[in-house]
This record gives structure tokens, C-alpha cells and sequence, in this order.
DNA sequence: GCCGTTTTCGGCCCGACTGTTTTCAGTCG
């Protein structure tokens, strides 16, 4: 038994990881390859289904994908906490490959390769046998690959203990809940990246305001779910760990220094460095501990964050804009109470369906999103170009629009749009034809291969394809998966000027591990005036609600609510998607 | 290991790229 996956609750979660880890070690072994993927379906299918374990191991329900076999490895887990399957595998390799497997470029082979000819095992083996020319004389392995495998060694070194939003919100609430349970009284705020709502975070950063410190660390005292290696730093915080290795900060505060306290922790650095620089203009210093008029001994009486926004003269800015990027600017500032909000969101755009690579059907995606009280879902499946992804061939998108059209009678209350999302093709061309495109409402256009070109091609091939009469929205933009693939080269400026120039309009894919269109883009995105669309690329029911990670990233971008496609009305957008193709 | 109903065995996604080769293996999406 793996004697960290003992110690944890019971839970699917961890069943699943332990799906994960027996798909990797049977692969390593040379099992047969699909046996290998029913493993890694399984795993799939249990991750996107509502259904609880202990029902499938009851035979109360059943899931696609779960067969009697691995419904067996389910009670085992529930009887035992632990899997003998996994215990024997991991018997043979060291549990520690599976951290190899995370950096690209190594696969099973390779990493078999590394293990059985060198013995390595770990990043840091691996990065001292690249540094000693080890790997050169394994067969399958040369100058190259020892060289792309160092960058990518960097990459790795460079995400450990960086975690994606959602697992930053789940630290959170497990640390808020746990803590509460102990201790009602005491108040408790995320801060920094967190409560920026950034993309990826290197750290949570907490605050609690509690009348007694003392008590506060001795609740902390008792092992704490999700808070691992705690060291306590000095005598008013705690550091620990989460899952993803993620730095967890909790500071204790007063309930005085509270307003500037949450203020410098929430940062960024340039937003308090500017704030500090206009306050030190207006005869004020500031530290974390208050904020003193010049000269003052006694530090400002503040209520609020609101508060130290007054004293130079700024409304309060919403934490997910202060990265010091466009937040200053006095159009921005002006905008503030439109900036788009979660409940400005009307309709979902960008839906999978299991007639291409989405777990759920057409009718549970459209029953979904009419539950979660959206006016409009817009249908795109893969192309026929994206075989990996089960594209739908022109005679299987004829039969979706064919079903969507019934469904239209049984959904009155959700507007139900038919496109496609249309692979880009390396030249800039996009699936199917003229006569089919015309019978779409829309088209979203992604770059889903070739990432390899260089930037000038890439652009005019991009440029190629929004320029399509038909083509409605350019998909995830630069293709990244953050915290796993860097993007593509392209020149995001050129390409942004030119869609809003053609009145269409750049998706901000809200799926946490891509979020692109990146914040990043705000200023062209602000000044170019151009529609974007919150579009939850969603493989499955509950992928629907990832809508709410591109909200938080469209704030951060300054973007007010009539910048937002999916914030028009069901009449509003359908007219925009009439204007395409004319 | 899972699925399916032309089924209880046979099929399960496949093409492109990279780097290593000298005709192909491994990885990726």
C-alpha cells in the first residue's frame, strides 16, 4: 500500500489518482495498450460523472466506461483505502517515475529506457545525467533530445508548486471550512494571487483576523486538511503546503492594520507600488502595518480598502485588475461599475458533445445549461479534420442539426445555435465547404496541430482563416495549456486589430488550463474595441460553469460588460452571427 | 479492460512531427 494514498479520506478523487497511477506502471510494464486506455477511460468517465462510487460499487448505478472489473477495484478501495493491483505495480518501479512523466518529451519508453539503463528516477537524477552526457549513449536517445529534454527540465523546475485557479480555490475552501469548524469566530480572507484571480498561482496567501492569535495557531496545531510540512514562520504566520506542492500562507492580523494588511497582500507589486507612490504624493507613507500622514506618529484610522483608495482620490478597484496594467487609466477607472460581472453572462458558447470528444450527450449539455438559467447555448463540435478528437464528417454534422432542430421544440426556453469549432488548417484554410458553412449559425476557428510554425506564418495563417466570410469567433487564441504547453508564436496584436476591424470576435476560452485570450492582452483588447466571447469549451456538464474563470480573467483584463459577446441577449447574438457570411 | 446487439469475441483514433535512424520509434494532440 502507497502509504501516502492510505493516510487520505476516502474519495473518488483519490480512486481516480490511483486509476492514473495504475494506467502508468501497466504501460510501463509493456501491458497490452488497451487495456492501458480502458484504465485511463475509466478514469475519465469517473472524473466527468456526477455518480458517487459507493453507487457503482452498490450497483445502484453505472457508469460508461466502468466494468465489472474495475467496479471490483472500487470496493476493494472502499473496504481497504488501497488497491493490491497498484501495490504489486509499483512493487516492480519506483512510485517517483510517475514525476518524470510530467516532463514533455518523456514518455513511457524513454522514461523505461532512463530507469532500466540508468537508474534514473526523479527530475533531479535526470537533470545530473544530462549534465554528465549519460544519456548519449542509450540507444533512441541523442544530443537533441538531451538538449530539449534540459529546457523542458527547466520548465518543470519552473512549475513545481504552481497550481491552476480551481485547485487554488478548493486549498481555500478546505482551509476556510476546516478552520471555521474549529474556531466560528475567527474571519478569514484569501488574498494575493487568489483573490486576483489569477490564472496560475505560486502561493495562497490568506489572512485571519481573530481577537486571539494564540488560539488561532494552537487550532493549527492538530494535523490540517490540505495544509502539509507546516513550519511556522515568526509569530503571526503559517506556511505549509497544499496538493500541487503549492505554497499555503496564513497570516494572523489585527483587526486594525486589517484594511492595509489585506491591501498589500492582495498586491500585485506594481498596483501597491503605484498606490504607494500617489499616496506618498498626497503627504502620506504607507507600510503594512497603516498608513500615516506625514509627520503623524499615530497611523490613519481605516475601515476599509475602500478607504485607502479615497485618500488619492480612486473609487475602489476590484482586486482581479490590480496587476498594474491598465487599471490607472482613466477610461478604465470610468468603466469600473460595468466591468463584466458573472451575472452578466446569458448565454455559453463553445459546447462538446459526445458526437465528437465530449463525455455528454446534445440533450444533457442543452438540459445543463437551461438548468444553470443561460437564455442560449451555442453547439460546436470538432471538425472533420481533428481525428484525435472524433471530428464529425459532414454527413454526422448534417445528423446533430438534424437532432439539434428537435430539440429546439423541446427546449423553449434556451436558444439552441449549431456551429462547428473548425480546425484551422496550416493553411489557413478551414473544413468543409461553402455550402455547408452557410447552413451553421456559427463558426468558432482554432489551431489544433502544426503548432510548429514560425510566427509570420502562423499569423497569416490565422488572419487566413478570420477572414473566411463564414468564420465567427477565433478559438483559444495562442493554443497554451498552462502549467503544461507553452504558446504557439503568433502576433496576438495583428491578429486582435484585424478581428475587430472584421466585427468579429476573439474567444477568451475559459477552461482554467487554457484562459486564452490572456489578460495580458489588455490594453489592445480595450483600445481595439473588440467583442469577446466568455466560452466555456466544455467537454462535459459540469465544464459549463468554467464560464466563471473567464469572467474573473476578463475582469483582470479591464473588460466592461458591452465588450462581452456572451453578455448580449439571445436576439442580439443571433443578429451578430447573421452578419457573418454576408 | 470495456463495449456491444451484424457481438460473448474482436476491435479499440490516427496523422504529423522530431530525432534518431538509414527505415523507424516515440511522443503528441
Amino acid at each position: 500500500m502507497q502509504e501516502e494514498d492510505k493516510k487520505k479520506p476516502l474519495s473518488k478523487e483519490a480512486f481516480v489518482a490511483m486509476l492514473e497511477k495504475v494506467a502508468f506502471f501497466l504501460e510501463l510494464e509493456g501491458a497490452d495498450p488497451f487495456r492501458v486506455r480502458a484504465y485511463e477511460e475509466a478514469k475519465r468517465a469517473l472524473q466527468a460523472s456526477e455518480v458517487d462510487i459507493g453507487d457503482i460499487a452498490q450497483d445502484k448505478a453505472k457508469v460508461k466506461g466502468i466494468g465489472k472489473h474495475i467496479q471490483e477495484l472500487i470496493r476493494e478501495y472502499l473496504a481497504t483505502g488501497g488497491l493490491g493491483l497498484l501495490e504489486q505495480l509499483t512493487q516492480k518501479y519506483p512510485v517517483s517515475l510517475l514525476e518524470l512523466g510530467k516532463i514533455p518529451g518523456l514518455g513511457i519508453k524513454k522514461i523505461k529506457a532512463l530507469y532500466d539503463a540508468l537508474k534514473v528516477s526523479t527530475p533531479e537524477e535526470l537533470r545530473y545525467a544530462i549534465e554528465e552526457n549519460r544519456l548519449l549513449g542509450l540507444e533512441g536517445f541523442g544530443i537533441k533530445t538531451q538538449e530539449t529534454l534540459l529546457k523542458h527540465l527547466f520548465l518543470y523546475e519552473e512549475r513545481l508548486g504552481a497550481v491552476l485557479l480551481p485547485t487554488g480555490d478548493a486549498i481555500w475552501k478546505t482551509l476556510q471550512d476546516g478552520l471555521q469548524e474549529r474556531l466560528p469566530e475567527v474571519r478569514l480572507f484569501p488574498a494575493g494571487e487568489l483573490r486576483r484571480r489569477c490564472p496560475v498561482l505560486a502561493g495562497i496567501d490568506c489572512l485571519a483576523v481573530a481577537s486571539d492569535p494564540a488560539l488561532l495557531w494552537k487550532a493549527l496545531d492538530e494535523p490540517f486538511p490540505i495544509l502539509n510540512d507546516v513550519v511556522k514562520q515568526a509569530d503571526e504566520a503559517i506556511v505549509g503546503k497544499g496538493d500541487g506542492g503549492v505554497r499555503v500562507a496564513l497570516t494572523s492580523v489585527s483587526a486594525r492594520s486589517f484594511p492595509t494588511r489585506y491591501f498589500f497582500t492582495t498586491g500585485s507589486s506594481s498596483h501597491v507600488e503605484e498606490i504607494t507612490r500617489r499616496l506618498g504624493a498626497g503627504g502620506y507613507s504607507m507600510a503594512p502595518e497603516g498608513i500615516h500622514t506625514h509627520g503623524e506618529e499615530k497611523p490613519v484610522e481605516l475601515r476599509s480598502e475602500e478607504e485607502i483608495y479615497a485618500l488619492v482620490g480612486l473609487p475602489w478597484i476590484p482586486p482581479e485588475l490590480r496587476e498594474g496594467l491598465v487599471e490607472f487609466d482613466p477610461a478604465v477607472l470610468k468603466n469600473l461599475p460595468d466591468l463584466v460581472s458573472q451575472s452578466d453572462i446569458q448565454g455559453a458558447l463553445h459546447v462538446h458533445t459526445r458526437f465528437s470528444d465530449g463525455m455528454d450527450e446534445l440533450e444533457a449539455m442543452i438540459a445543463h445549461a437551461r438548468s444553470l438559467g443561460l437564455a442560449y447555448i451555442g453547439i460546436s463540435d470538432h471538425s472533420k479534420s481533428a481525428y484525435y478528437a472524433g471530428g464529425l464528417t459532414q454527413e454526422k454534422l448534417f445528423e446533430q442539426k438534424k437532432q439539434i432542430e428537435g430539440l429546439r421544440e423541446d427546449f423553449p426556453e434556451i436558444r439552441i445555435f449549431h456551429g462547428i469549432e473548425s480546425d484551422i488548417l496550416p493553411d489557413g484554410s478551414i473544413d468543409y465547404d461553402e455550402a455547408v458553412w452557410k447552413q451553421l449559425d456559427f463558426i468558432i476557428a482554432s489551431v489544433h496541430s502544426h503548432f510548429q510554425m514560425d510566427k509570420t506564418a502562423m499569423t497569416e495563417r490565422v488572419l487566413k482563416a478570420i477572414r473566411n466570410p463564414y468564420v465567427t469567433i477565433l478559438g483559444h487564441p495562442t493554443g497554451r495549456l498552462l502549467l503544461a504547453r507553452e504558446p504557439y508564436a503568433i502576433d496576438l496584436e495583428a491578429v486582435i486589430q484585424e478581428i475587430a476591424r472584421l466585427g468579429k470576435a476573439i474567444e477568451l476560452n475559459a477552461h482554467p488550463q487554457r484562459l486564452d485570450v490572456d489578460y495580458r492582452c489588455a490594453t489592445t483588447l480595450l483600445a481595439s474595441g473588440v467583442f469577446v466571447s466568455i466560452n466555456p469549451d466544455a467537454h462535459q456538464r459540469s465544464g459549463l460553469t468554467d464560464i466563471r474563470y473567464g469572467v474573473d480573467v476578463a475582469r483582470k483584463a479591464g473588460l466592461p460588460k458591452a465588450h462581452i459577446l456572451n453578455a448580449l441577449t439571445a436576439c442580439e447574438v443571433g443578429e451578430f452571427f447573421m452578419r457573418q457570411g454576408l
